[in-house]
DNA sequence: CAACATCATGCAACATCCTGCAAGAATATG
DNA sequence: CATATTCTTGCAGGATGTTGCATGATGTTG
């Protein structure tokens, strides 16, 4: 338990569930020193999960609320590429998360294709755009402000579409596509199942993630759309998986 | 849980959702000196986000909030009346519209209530207020911004709730209470029978006002609170509805 | 006006941060 | 197998940030 990835997949599990660290007590906890922890957290901040303050460490990813409203450049590369897949007439499974949320907010308006989003505010997006939508209701989940429980994983079920396009907390060579809540995995996994074509939308930090629970091995994925380089997509090309870069 | 940032959002939180802020109780709830808070204020004071005053400080209206302020005023003095009816524990019902939006915005965090609701805007609303939400699904109507059909009113129907917050588009003296688009009023229907009491929220203009489609008789209403001065509602109270003026 | 609470300021004690460095462990290389 | 390299860790130091308290000033209440 003392090396160094495991306590910061500690430390990465936490902040992105919103706590914030504190370093003495981390340091008790682990028995090693602050300075070893306060470095794992310097690391975590390069990576983007982290905001060192004095003490301790903030988690970035707050609710995803708040990231929504900021808004990405990153990922509208990521959205226009997305797009050429989409036709009017589809219906289309719209998951939560923030690059999907770009990519809604991108639509051109398709008044005979129908989306179909667990997320709230993919739904006003995508209604904004001039697209019909269903919002499939249910428990919103604190952490990704997506519809969650069974009514909306046996909702999703009766239902099918051309296109799923997946958010991702992680996506690994072996583990395949995983979420960080395990409600959330559920949803994913519905739509999933129930579309012809299964997209994955990421962000090149996501790559090579495990998060903590599985949605789907990497066979069952049609497609990943993302703005990491080629070379980090190698090993998913390797296993014969479609890849498009924004 | 004593970083100075740690602090300083919480308190950022609570000011930015305009709450005010009493030094010697946050100071007990911090676990710090009073001049710690004090410090912290005035820190957020130089930010913009507080305006100091004598024993805590209070929220400062910023710019994009005063726009709203501008339309909204109204709602909000509307929404602080109808915040007194709710407690902890409730299980409150929420239709769309921007009345009951404003009073999803003044929600506190009620971490055992929970908010029903099939408007995508006010579920959001909810769940940053720290309130746990039901998102109650559907076709995502063009004109409201609500979830309706027939999925969305058998939801509903098979839901129980303490109170019911209604937005109103008309309400007359003969007519009752009445909305713009039929489906709309049948989930406002379904939620004002499937609650203990109903209230409807509405601004001066509806009163008087027939929108196309009946929702409710008068009698079904079992309180109204508005901005309108007293004789505007000189009507409704003569038929026995109560009638509270923000 | 008197009693009291709150505020601003300065200060000393303390905690935390950064940098550099050396010892140990793991891995790579010849 | 021996040696070199890299990685990780803990520690020492000086710099900086934070905290609580004391003091006098200012505001509030009866």
């Amino acid at each position: 338990m003392n090396l160094p990835d495991a306590r910061q997949d500690v430390l990465r599990a936490r902040l992105e569930r919103g706590q914030t660290v504190e370093l003495a007590f981390l340091a008790e906890e682990f028995g090693v020193s602050v300075d070893t922890v306060r470095r794992d957290l310097k690391l975590l901040e390069m990576q983007g999960v982290a905001r060192c303050v004095r003490g301790g460490a903030m988690p970035v990813a707050r609710p995803a609320l708040q990231r929504m409203a900021e808004g990405d450049a990153r990922y509208e590369s990521i959205a226009a590429c997305a797009l050429s897949l989409i036709e009017d007439g589809m219906v289309l499974f719209l998951d939560g998360g923030s690059t999907v949320l770009a990519l809604a907010q991108a639509l051109p308006p398709l008044p005979n294709a129908l989306a179909v989003t667990p997320a709230p505010a993919v739904a006003l997006a995508c209604l904004a755009a001039g697209v019909p939508t269903h919002l499939v209701g249910g428990r919103l989940s604190a952490l990704g402000a997506v519809c969650v429980g069974h009514g909306t994983v046996s909702a999703l079920s009766d239902l099918t579409a051309d296109l799923a396009f997946l958010g991702v907390c992680g996506l690994e060579e072996t583990f395949g596509l995983s979420a960080d809540d395990p409600d959330e995995a559920f949803v994913k996994r519905a739509m999933a199942q129930a579309s012809g074509r299964t997209i994955a939308l990421t962000s090149a930090p996501k790559l090579g993630r495990k998060a903590r629970h599985r949605v789907l091995p990497l066979k069952d994925l049609d497609m990943l759309i993302t703005d990491a380089p080629p070379r980090a997509t190698r090993p998913f090309t390797t296993k014969g998986l479609e890849v498009r870069h924004a």
